[in-house]
RNA sequence: GGCGGGUUAGCAAAUCGGUUAUGCAGCGGAUUGCAAAUCCGUUUAGAGCGGUUCGACUCCGCUACCCGCCUCCA
């Protein structure tokens, strides 16, 4: 089977064709970097990852286009309330622009603890500012704007096709908004750009032709993805959340500005929930990697588990959940260690394994066929070709893998050795004795044919 | 209130109108001086009520419960 890929716009799977020939434009929604990431909004870029994997095992080279939203945005869409950089700011005493620098520091680290691939450009809002004026001029030109006493908006009403990737209910979100409107015409109404209010003194400002301010949240996508991709191209990713918001307004705005609906292909990423609920920045406690890491889990780990589930369903995320991942990986790594040097992988298995993955990015299944692969009689060398094979779309980096080698302590060292003595004398008293001994001092001691393995506890 | 999704065994989570998902845990066995590790085998499913069908976890309807979006948000 060719890739087929869900497509939230026509919402239902469909054949992927790339609009140029053997190269794919990919934009996905990047990270807002005014605090750390959690793992639920790695659970998305870990989707985007698998689906960058499985462009390229179908012969695809794959531009990819990520943000960093950097530029302070406000904590409501009613245009109120606090600049979350400059809030951020306030926190921790450090300027708006350190913060974003911090954070986007921590959060490249993270993707490559998560075997992320990086993507082909990283470009940050307030590097491209420029590019988004002249967008909202862009906008202006064909008359969708309109200014009111704290910016320029984007006018829904004068485009039939608003909302349309959401399935929006104009006139039931119109009738039911829950916040005021303010001096917007319409509820679904956003700003292009925003006015510094005078008496404010912002460390983002930035001058413009509608006077100093600086970009609406939505423009920064709708300008880099064009400036990067293009017009139109091949596939734009982000969270379930921006099904409703952000994504119909880029899409507004590129439709506005040059007519096209921004990309042929709309994918989103379901959630990871917490306690049935789901993991945000803004309401607290939120798990971030470097949790996972002082917790003893290998990030990896959670790569893991994100591949047990489908990428469209949501995912209820407990440490007994990641316990398990971080066993399964474990093992997984032990036996593909033990297979050896590769032969040639089975055709069979692989390309069973590509119907399952160009099924709409069937992970979990293309997993299951993992456990089938290992139990099946194929020779060892073979079974270890096609396990690598698998690993180039689930990257959990099973090729580089070795077994830790632990760095014992020469006392350590010695007991164990008395112990192995005793063993092999059969003083049966003495040897359990010593391990006793052994696991007072934190390690365990396993017996082999040859020798003997100490194991940090 | 509007829109959308879900409810699978102890946990997490897939597929499929009739054939073992898978992983983790549990249980039994092999192995081991005893262990550990490993290997083999194996017990627990499909929210409730109806309907369609020769046959439904799988399709349809209703009910209950849960979740997401509608507000910054992966």
């Amino acid at each position: 089977m060719s890739l087929h890929l869900y497509d939230t716009w026509t919402r239902s799977v469909r054949e992927f064709t790339s609009l140029k020939p053997n190269e794919v434009g990919l934009y996905t929604c990047g990270p807002t970097v005014y605090d750390y990431q959690h793992i639920g909004n790695y659970r998305t870029f870990l989707f985007e990852d698998g689906l960058k994997r499985v462009l390229k095992l179908n012969g695809y080279r794959v531009n990819h286009v990520m943000n960093i939203t950097d530029v302070g945005h406000l904590v409501s869409d009613a245009d109120e309330g606090e600049d979350k950089m400059e809030k951020g700011s306030r926190r921790t005493g450090k300027t708006a622009w350190d913060i974003a620098a911090l954070y986007t520091e921590s959060f490249v680290a993270d993707l490559k603890s998560l075997g992320i691939e990086f993507p082909t450009t990283l470009c940050k809002a307030t590097d491209n500012i420029p590019e988004q004026i002249a967008f909202v001029q862009e906008i202006e030109k064909k008359g969708y704007t309109y200014r009111t006493s704290d910016g320029i908006y984007f006018d829904t009403a004068k485009q039939p096709t608003y909302g349309y990737l959401g399935r929006l209910d104009i006139a039931g979100l119109q009738a039911g908004a829950r916040v005021d409107l303010g001096e917007k015409k319409n509820a679904t109404d956003y700003a292009l750009w925003k006015f510094s209010k005078p008496e404010d003194q912002r460390q983002m400002e930035w001058d413009s032709p509608w006077g100093r301010g600086f970009p609406g949240w939505h423009i920064e996508c709708s300008a880099m993805a064009h400036k990067y991709l293009g017009a139109y191209f091949d596939i734009h990713c982000g969270g379930e959340d921006h099904i409703t918001v952000h994504h119909p307004n880029e899409i507004s705005q590129t439709e506005a500005a040059y007519g096209t609906r921004l990309a042929n292909f709309w994918m989103h990423g379901y959630f990871i929930l917490l306690n049935s609920a789901k993991m945000s920045k803004s309401s607290g406690e939120f798990l971030r990697v470097q949790l996972l890491l002082d917790k003893g889990y290998d990030p990896i780990a959670y790569r893991y588990l994100c591949l047990t589930a489908h990428y469209r369903s949501q995912l209820t995320f407990s440490w007994d959940a990641l316990d398990a991942a971080q066993t399964a990986l474990e093992r997984l790594r032990h036996s593909a260690h033990s297979l050896g040097a590769p032969g040639v992988a089975d055709q069979g298995f692989v390309a069973r394994w590509m119907e399952k993955l160009n099924d709409d990015l069937n992970f979990p299944q293309a997993l299951a066929l993992t456990y089938e692969l290992l139990k099946s009689e194929l020779a060892a060398d073979v079974k270890k070709a096609t396990l690598l094979k698998f690993d180039e779309a689930f990257g959990l980096g099973l090729a580089n893998w070795v077994p830790k080698v632990e760095d014992v302590p020469a006392t350590v060292r010695s007991v164990a050795d008395a112990r192995w003595a005793a063993r092999n004398n059969k003083d049966w008293a003495e040897a359990d004795r010593l391990r006793g001994e052994l696991t007072a001092l934190g390690w365990a001691m396993k017996d082999g044919k040859d020798g003997y393995t100490l194991t940090k506890a």
